[in-house]
DNA sequence: CTTGTCTCCGTACATAGGTACGGGGATTAT
DNA sequence: ATAATCCCCGTACCTATGTACGGAGACAAG
């Protein structure tokens, strides 16, 4: 298989952040920085793409960056019984959110079915329906 | 119905915040601050104890505050078209979260059991597995 | 009626997660 | 081979979301 490479400017387009977010995630730790060939740029692999894109779908499920990188440490391979308990853990945080999200999913629902019976202004009680959600 | 009234220490206390937090979210608008009598303190009810829990509730799941600003206002009672397309809005962000977290869900889930048959160090492969999830 | 614990208010500081800038070298297009 | 663009690096700045601080007034308990 070939891999093909390219430089962080391309990196970043790919991956759909700005390049200075490639190179914070550097600093951060969450993305290894290549070694810089003797006179020329850094080059990066379609592996540093999909990083960047877990990255950020992690963020948007609501983990941070300290998270992420625990869960990249699954990834980057370490001994199997630290990963299995990472993982619990997480799974444990990830079924939580899932079970928030739904009970707004059902009240918004519920509320967008009431507002559609009604033409003028309305009470729309949502935290009501929200209220024991956690 | 008796209302019973209690002080900003309190609602903190109550919807398990820093009495700080409070007074940030009255700052931003989340809260209203209600008026001071002529010699004493604000007094609060249950019911700010209830929109300050569900705005914790918001951010756990990945809202921002302003958009918790905006499920707020469906609560304040608005016109219904109006809060009809907020809801709409808000609806299709929660099933991409709810359908990103899923996706990690089963990951880890599957990496969890392959660790299980394993003893020694293992390479989890869990980019992979999500690297298509959104 | 003193003492300790609130509240109030304004302002300052903190942390996470970026973004922008600027000078100098590398690469690419014309 | 020269201009335009891109990379490198350090540092500074920015936004969101709080937290902390300090002096003055409120108030409850002994």
């Amino acid at each position: 298989m070939i891999q093909k490479i390219f430089t962080i400017g391309t990196l970043a387009k790919k991956a759909e952040v700005n390049v200075e977010t490639i190179r914070f995630y550097q600093r951060r730790g969450l993305l290894v920085q290549p070694v810089k060939p003797f006179k020329g740029v850094r080059h990066y692999t379609e592996n540093d793409v999909q990083r960047v894109r877990f990255i950020k779908q992690g963020q948007k499920v609501g983990f941070s960056l300290d998270e992420v990188s625990e869960l990249l440490s699954l990834e980057d391979g370490q001994h199997c019984r630290e990963a299995k308990e990472i993982a619990l853990r997480k799974l444990v945080l990830i079924r939580e959110r899932i079970e928030g999200l739904r009970t707004m999913e059902t009240a918004l629902s519920n509320l967008i079915e009431n507002c559609a019976s009604n033409t003028d202004s309305v009470s729309c009680p949502i935290i009501l329906t929200l209220r024991t959600s956690t």
